[in-house]
Parts: structure tokens; C-alpha cells; sequence
RNA sequence: GGGGGUAUAGCUCAGUUGGAUAGAGCAACGGCCUUCUAAGCCGUGGGUCGAGGGUUCGAAUCCUUCUACCCCCGCCA
């Protein structure tokens, strides 16, 4: 609709362009805006403010002489000048109804479209060390990142979702070395614990198991406890399997899918990682201090260097870093978004420095990066710190089992991620009538009573019926619903593009919104057989954008609540 | 000290890449269920958009200075 009416302001300015009016060189960006306010109309633009200055006229002047050169078109009922100098477009009933017809046709994949053109993208998140469950911040960055893959998918891209797993590296030895401690019958005070080691309790059941010869099933991998609390390799191999198998569990209980599992260890296997450190040697942007091989990536923006090898020759994380987005861009992804906690905000200055210096003609600011901001879990009113090395702990998966999964998902995805989100167990537990995701779904599973109603009364309707009488809805409530629904297309891409997915939970908040007020104002089976279609064509309409909607945010649509 | 983020109603947060009188939920108060599900609706009250300056037709939004809080600044990830 937006285009459309562009056009016509588009048309009008040639046309005054023509007649003197307007200088020649006129080139402006036309820009149309939603009115908030329904006394302005429906659309609102802003041309005649803009262009004041060159034309030489007083705004309100010139945009009379805009209105006066539109092009008559069926889509516009009238225009007005207001404010300043507003253009404010009333469209034609009949052009506000047709979305009616637009959604119910284009069912699932109402609000698709194709920027994205089939181009790849991939999206790297949550890509939690297997160190231990994942916890509420991981599930933030699960329910994001897989919101922005929806989002992408939906925009006509074909996205990719990768978990990076670190299976190799300090962390997986000191991991061991806790399980291991654990074996040995230790406690976490005792005088003996490892400097740095995990103390919380999921590691005494790691070596519980182990003990036990358990065998662990996780999806790469299957491991049987060796039951010997010597033998370190053996407890590395069974400690990583059963955390990547919580992992899994927890993920799946989530509802988040990954195409890939990227293994840190696969980079050191194929050698990826000497390459890499061979090629930033040859390509001189390192030097050795200390007994450690620096990266000199202050050339790049850094604040200072980096260590990439350690003085005992070992790697620090950094370099596998640079090595898996290396192997990204070597696989043909032109286009990758890493999202993270904002804890890890250093590592993007330094490995895209990491990119820059091994002279691949890597673009400066790739990847992209989406960064949330730290969630804070309250209970019992006070704040639960979440530190695994510490103990302290509130797993993801004691939420999903507590709260339900999908207000869990739309409480973590709803806020937008430069945020900072404070996760109240008591309020979500208390109070979980009040949550908006019950809201939104209710509106849905209202829809769906109202058709069941509709079929225990022996009635049926059909969409060429409802479709036939659209020009029915007449009441505010109607019209506000109507305006509502032509807006999703343009939340969802806009949601893509800024890979903001909270967008579109706010838009299902007053979607809902509207529908609730319609439905307690208006009965929708009414005797009046055209407007009664009519009224369940638009709800149908509603329920098909609120589904779509859910869907982009991993939260379900149920029929009945 | 340096870098990043945030600051909007009592609380939790929106605010469509500069638009018209800054919104919603919760909390408070008052109404609405013999009528398609009351997990709902209607109404009332509530604001120096952290503070100062700047840019322009127009600023919560952009620039600048300051203040407060969060995160990072490791040969951990």
C-alpha cells in the first residue's frame, strides 16, 4: 500500500517538476509514515515539509499543489492537509478490506516475502562450552538467534544455523580435572579442589555416572564411563558427552533446531589452525614477547595485542576464533551473524582484526554481530547470580519446566537485546496469567472457539462468502483490525533486517489487543449471514497473522487454551 | 583510566532508521459474565523522556558535555 501511494506522490512531483514548479534536479526520497493518530488518516507523508525549502514556497503552499497533481486512483478516498504541512491519505474502504483477501490467500506465508532472495546466511548463537547446562543467559541467545533465523527464513533467506562447540581448549582440562576431583570423593571446600574448578553440583553427577559405567547417548557421540578415576582422558571424553547430551535435551526442550554442530576440535584436526597461524606469521602482522606469539592487532582497531600462542604452546581461544570465521567465509557465507552474550563483546574488535590480517579480502566489518545484554534472575526477591565455576545456578531447563516453554521463549525474546532483562522466577511462576504470551494466544484459541461454536450449531461458512461481503466491516474496531494486518509484512522485515525480533512480539500484543476489543464489542455469529462472514473472514485473517507471528518466535498457537 | 550498553509513568518496558497531543502491560481505583471462552473488555488517575548545550520547519530519537547503573579490558572462553 505504502508503494503504491509513493508512486502516486511520485507521478505528482514529475508533474510539478514539468510545469515549473519544481526545480529540475528535484530528486526526493519520498517517505510515507502510518499515521499513529486515525484523524490523520491512514497514511501520512512528509514530502511537502521536505521539499519547502528548494521550491521556494511555504510547505501547507506546496503541498496543495502536490494534492492538486495526484493522479485519481481507487485507493484513495481523500486527502487533507494538515499540521504543518502533513499529506494525510484516507484510502478507500474497499482498499483497507482487500487485506483480508491478501492474508487468508497467502495462509502460512502471510508477511514472507523474498529480500533475501535465496541468498545464504548464517547464524551462529548460543555455542555454550559443554561445561555445563545451559543457563538463562544461553537461552536468551537460543531464543533469539533462532527467532532471527525464523525472521531471515521467512525474508527469503536461506539460513544456516551453527552452534559452535568447544570441545577442545583449557576450559573441557579444567572441566575434566573437576569431574575427576569429584571421583576422587573431593568437595569443592576441600583444601585439594582444583585452582579454578566447577563446583557445582551437576559435576558430582557427571562422576557419579562415570563411576557407574553409564553409557552416554548425546548426537555425536556415545560414550561409556570408564569407571576410573586415573584415567583423565577417559573422564574428558565421558564429562564432555554427557554435558553435550544435557545440551541437546535442553535445546530440544527448547524447541531450538541447529543445522550444524561446529566442532572447535575439527579445526585443530584438519589442520586449520596451524594454517592459520602460519599464514598471519607470513603475512607479518605478528611478533614473539615473552616466550608467546602475538597478534599485532592494534593495526586493526584493537586496543592493544593479543596472544594467539602461549608461552607453554599452547592456543588461546582467540586464534580457533579467527580459524572457524575463516572457515565461514571459506564455505561462501558473504553474509553471518554471530549473536552473543555481551560479555563477549571483546572478541568482535579482535577477530575481526584476526580476518583482516590474514589478507583474504575479507570485508572490515564482517561478521555481523547481534549482542544481548546480561539477564538477571530474580527470586524470592533477590538476585541469583549465575557463575558455574561458583555453582550458583538457575538452568534453562528449570524454566521451561517451571514457567512452560513458551513463555519462557517469548519472555527472553521479547525485550529488545541491548537490554538488560530481569527474569523474575515468582512473577513468571504468580503471576503466569498476566503473561502477554497467554494473551496473544488466547486471541488465537478464540478465533478457533468461535469457529467450533460456529460448527456445533450446524452452520458453515465459506471464504468466498466472508471475501464477497468485506465491504461489511465498517465498525472502528474493524477498521483499526484491517489497518493492523497490513502493517505485519513490513513489522517482519523490518524485524529481519534489524534482526530485532521483540518488534514482532509487540506487534502480536496489539494485534491481540485489537482483536479482543472487537470480539467484546462485536458479535461475530450474528443472523446477518454477510456480515457474519465477513466478521469470520477478518477473524480468520487474525488468526492466521497471529499463528504466523508465534511461528517466528517459537511460541506455539494453540486452538484451545 | 579505555571500550560497549542502558537511562521514558510507582514497577517492567515499547516508541516504526527526525514527525503532529510520548504509548502498552503490571500495580491502584470504578464498572461489565442467562448472550461466540472473563487468561477478556470499558473507564479513571499517573511524565522535567537522567541533566545541560547544539543541529532545524520539527528532537525521546541525531551531535556534544556531564551524571548514574550494567558488561568487558586474562598467555580463560
Amino acid at each position: 500500500m505504502k508503494q503504491e501511494i509513493t508512486q502516486l506522490i511520485e507521478q505528482a512531483l514529475d508533474a510539478l517538476v514539468a510545469q515549473g514548479h519544481l526545480p529540475d534536479d528535484t530528486q526526493p526520497r519520498v517517505q510515507i509514515d502510518r499515521t499513529r493518530d486515525k484523524s490523520h488518516g491512514d497514511l501520512a507523508s512528509n514530502i511537502a515539509l521536505t521539499l519547502a525549502k528548494a521550491a521556494g514556497m511555504k510547505p501547507r503552499e506546496l503541498a496543495t499543489l502536490i494534492c492538486e497533481s495526484l493522479p485519481a486512483s481507487g485507493l484513495v478516498a481523500h486527502t487533507e492537509i494538515a499540521g504543518p504541512g502533513f499529506i494525510n491519505f484516507f484510502l478507500s474502504d474497499s482498499s483497507n478490506q482487500a487485506i483480508v483477501r491478501t492474508v487468508l490467500e497467502r495462509g502460512d506465508s502471510f508477511g514472507h516475502s523474498d529480500t533475501g532472495a535465496g541468498r545464504r546466511v548464517q547464524v551462529e548463537f548460543v555455542s555454550a562450552n559443554p561445561t555445563g547446562p545451559l543457563h538463562v543467559g544461553h537461552g536468551r541467545g537460543a531464543a533469539v538467534g533462532d527467532s532471527i533465523c525464523r525472521l531471515l527464513a521467512a525474508t527469503g533467506w536461506e539460513v544456516a544455523s551453527e552452534f559452535y562447540y568447544n570441545d577442545a581448549g583449557a576450559q573441557i582440562d579444567n572441566l575434566a580435572r573437576s569431574v575427576q576431583a569429584r571421583c576422587q570423593g573431593l568437595e569443592p571446600d576441600s583444601t585439594e579442589w582444583p585452582e579454578d574448578g566447577y563446583r557445582g553440583d551437576y559435576i558430582a553427577e557427571v562422576a557419579r555416572s562415570y563411576l557407574a559405567g553409564d553409557t552416554i547417548d548425546a548426537e555425536d557421540r556415545h560414550v561409556t564411563g570408564a569407571a576410573d578415576a586415573d584415567n583423565l582422558e577417559a573422564i574428558r571424553k565421558f564429562a564432555v558427552a554427557y554435558l553435550r547430551r544435557e545440551q541437546d535435551l535442553d535445546l530440544k526442550a527448547f524447541g531450538v533446531h541447529f543445522d550444524l554442530y561446529f566442532l572447535e576440535s575439527s579445526l585443530y584436526d584438519s589442520g586449520a589452525v596451524e594454517t592459520t597461524v602460519e599464514r598471519l606469521i607470513a603475512n607479518g602482522h605478528t611478533y614473539e614477547q615473552d616466550g608467546a606469539l602475538w597478534l599485532r592487532t592494534t593495526e586493526f582497531g584493537d586496543d592493544k595485542d593479543r596472544v594467539m600462542r602461549k608461552s607453554d604452546g599452547g592456543y588461546t581461544y582467540f586464534l580457533p576464533d579467527v580459524a572457524y570465521h575463516l572457515n565461514k567465509w571459506q564455505r561462501g557465507f558473504k553474509r553471518v551473524i554471530n549473536e552473543q552474550g555481551a560479555d563477549h563483546h571483546s572478541t568482535v574488535t579482535r577477530v575481526r582484526a584476526g580476518l583482516q590480517a590474514l589478507e583474504q579480502g575479507i570485508p572490515e566489518g564482517w561478521p555481523d554481530y547481534v549482542l544481548h545484554q546480561m539477564v538477571t534472575v530474580m527470586r524470592d526477591g533477590e538476585e541469583v547470580k549465575i557463575s558455574k565455576r561458583a555453582g550458583s545456578y538457575v538452568t534453562l531447563r528449570d524454566l521451561i519446566d517451571e514457567v512452560g516453554r513458551d513463555a519462557t521463549r517469548y519472555f527472553l525474546v521479547a525485550r529488545g537485546p541491548s537490554s538488560q532483562l530481569t527474569f523474575d522466577i515468582d512473577l513468571a511462576l504468580s503471576q503466569s496469567n498476566d503473561n502477554p504470551v497467554y494473551y496473544i494466544q488466547y486471541a488465537h484459541a478464540r478465533v478457533c472457539s468461535i469457529m467450533r461454536k460456529l460448527a456445533q450449531q450446524g452452520d458453515t461458512w465459506t471464504v468466498d462468502s466472508g471475501l464477497g461481503s468485506l465491504e461489511r466491516l465498517t465498525e472502528e474496531h474493524e477498521k483499526a483490525l484491517l489497518r493492523r494486518l497490513d502493517q505485519f509484512p513490513e513489522v517482519v522485515a523490518s524485524a529481519a533486517a534489524a534482526s530485532e525480533p521483540h518488534t514482532v512480539a509487540n506487534y502480536l500484543r496489539e494485534l491481540a489487543g485489537e482483536f479482543h476489543a472487537w470480539y467484546n464489542a462485536h458479535k461475530t455469529l450474528v443472523d446477518d449471514k454477510p456480515l457474519r462472514d465477513a466478521r469470520l473472514a477478518l477473524s480468520e485473517a487474525v488468526r492466521q497473522t497471529i499463528r504466523n507471528g508465534l511461528d517466528l518466535l517459537g511460541v506455539s498457537a494453540p486452538e484451545s487454551m
